[in-house]
RNA sequence: GCCCCGUUCGUCCAGCGGCCUAGGACGCCUGCCUUUCACGCAGGUAACACGGGUUCAAAUCCCGUACGGGGUACCA
């Protein structure tokens, strides 16, 4: 191995150190799209590189650091297909680690006490105009520690601060506009930015992939890593963020953001990934649709957008419908098994899962979301199924053919059917005789009769599958809505 | 207000100085297939924010303007 240092042919990229990156979510509750989004961006880079990706949960807040929210993160991060190498670790349990480092900042002059209340320092910053945060009021008063008071890193004065951004390139902040900010409360805890600063530092983290809206806390972190004595910072990368219609930051109100949302509306989970991937990123041959595999040979976040990306439902569904449609029909069947359950529109004991396998196949391709099944194929299990209005269904008749024509077209049907043999086939036949004989679309009225539905699977197969006295009763029982 | 970031079809992405009369996908519209719908197939619609440079040549580089977003906490 060359170690000649001044080697003209130094080849740091392919010689450097492995990629640690980390995911590094605040306990909130839930998992938003947005946060899964910057797990998957983390995840394809390290699993690309043959990296290391380690989970680390922001809980400095002692309150979110509970089993619940810690569920709440790697559940959908478990469905989503994403996996970590190290962690979790939780910054609650560091407290020390950050303590420490707060007091070499105080012993080493970059930090000192203050003791300033906020309505102290609005009131001065009101009377004297200073528009920049903390006016430095306790910056060498050389206060004592004691209770309710804080601790503020010293700012430089003048300088700069630069950032390399892989996302971004290289990001300048002025010195001067940042303020003396709090890393430790008046309570005595920590400020995340130490806990980033410290944790990031002991991990060895390379690179640090999370969103825009932290793009702005990074000179301050970047100010205690240098105080500290870090060495080179990690390299950033500051993803576009995700936004709603309204092109601001996509929120809770406004749609659903928890990723378990997405799994409960019946999105498959790679279908999902595969989506996120696309929001802020693309693959050069224009391939969207495609096995994760191949994302993570592709991704790399140079290539990442730097405008916020709008979250598509419409495209969403639409390659969830692609994944639906290239399921087994077994795979499928069980993917639905949460749907066909107690919260099904039928009577649990009337389901029948032959019936319902034999329907399957007439149906995948007519599904975006997993419990469209159930407009599907609800008719075959229960005998009421929400029968669209009467008003609809003189409008639809009236464009496929005369309301004066359905009485004449259910009699000829009920007739034939009180005979026919019970097949497919030879429903089909019957029914396509009726039309014939009368021009009529004679199917139409009898999918209406029997499904309750304008629309709807294929529709002889599993019909054949019901009794024939229930089929008849139901076309009888249409057949009386109309004057004889 | 100040700081930071951004701006290619309605939307997401491709484009990294000539291959661009700007490509793909979603959406929307037509048609074909189909006695429903859907799938599939064949078409169509639609964009380089604006103004200055640099260059033989700019969607691609630089500057400005406009517009949008993010931040501005003892939340993360």
């Amino acid at each position: 191995m060359d170690i000649s240092a001044g080697s003209a042919h130094r080849r740091p990229a392919l010689m450097s150190t492995p990629v640690r990156v980390r995911f590094a979510p605040a306990p909130t509750g839930y998992l938003h799209v947005g946060s899964a989004r910057s797990a998957l961006f983390n995840w394809l880079y390290a699993r690309h590189h043959g990296g290391t990706l380690v989970l680390r949960i922001e809980d400095t807040n002692a309150a979110l650091a509970t089993p619940e929210f810690y569920e709440a993160i790697t559940k959908p991060l478990d469905w989503l297909g994403i996996d970590w190498d190290e962690g979790p670790i939780y910054q609650s349990e560091r407290t020390d680690l950050y303590l420490a480092a707060v007091t070499s900042l105080l012993d080493s002059g970059h930090a000192y006490y203050c003791g300033c209340k906020q309505d102290e320092i609005d009131a001065r910053n009101k009377a004297t105009g200073f528009k920049g945060g903390y006016d430095g009021h306790c910056r060498d008063l050389n206060l004592a520690d004691g209770p309710g008071v804080s601790v503020r890193f010293r700012t430089p004065d003048e300088g700069s601060i630069e950032i390399s951004d892989l996302v971004r390139g290289n990001v300048v902040f002025n010195a001067v506009e940042l303020e003396d900010f709090v890393i430790r409360r008046g309570n005595g805890s920590p400020v995340f930015l130490v806990a980033n600063a410290v944790d990031d530092a002991d991990l060895g983290i390379t690179h640090v992939v999370r969103g825009e809206d932290l793009l702005n806390t990074t000179p301050k972190v970047a100010l205690l890593w240098d105080a500290l004595g870090y060495g080179p910072l990690p390299i950033y990368a500051h993803l576009p963020l995700l936004v709603g219609e309204d092109r601001k930051k996509l929120s809770k109100r406004k749609a659903s953001v928890a990723l378990a949302d997405f799994e409960a509306d019946g999105f498959l989970p790679e279908a999902m990934a595969n989506y996120l991937a696309l929001l802020g990123w693309g693959p050069k041959d224009d391939v969207e649709v495609r096995p994760m595999e191949e994302i993570i040979a592709l991704f790399d976040l140079a290539d990442v957008n730097k405008a916020p990306a709008f979250f598509d439902m419409k495209k969403l569904e639409h390659i969830n419908g692609e994944y639906i449609r290239a399921l087994s029909v077994n795979e499928l069947i069980e993917r639905l098994q949460p749907w066909l359950g107690e919260n099904a529109p039928w009577p649990a004991e009337r389901f029948d899962p032959e019936t319902f396998a034999a329907v399957v196949p007439h149906v995948q391709e007519r599904l975006r979301r997993l419990p469209d099944i159930w407009s599907q194929v609800d008719w075959l299990f229960t005998d009421d199924p929400p029968v669209e209005t009467v008003e609809k269904e003189i409008k639809q008749i009236s464009k496929a053919m005369d309301r004066e024509e359905v009485p004449a077209v259910l009699d000829a049907v009920i007739d034939a059917f009180t005979s026919c043999d019970w097949t497919a086939d030879a429903l089909n036949d019957a029914v396509r005789e009726v039309g014939d004989r009368l021009e009529a679309k004679s199917q139409v009225p009898v999918r209406i009769a029997v499904t309750g539905r304008r629309v709807g699977p294929p529709l002889f197969e599993p019909m054949a599958l019901l009794p024939r006295e229930t089929v008849l009763s139901r076309l009888r029982a249409r057949r009386a809505t109309y004057p004889s």
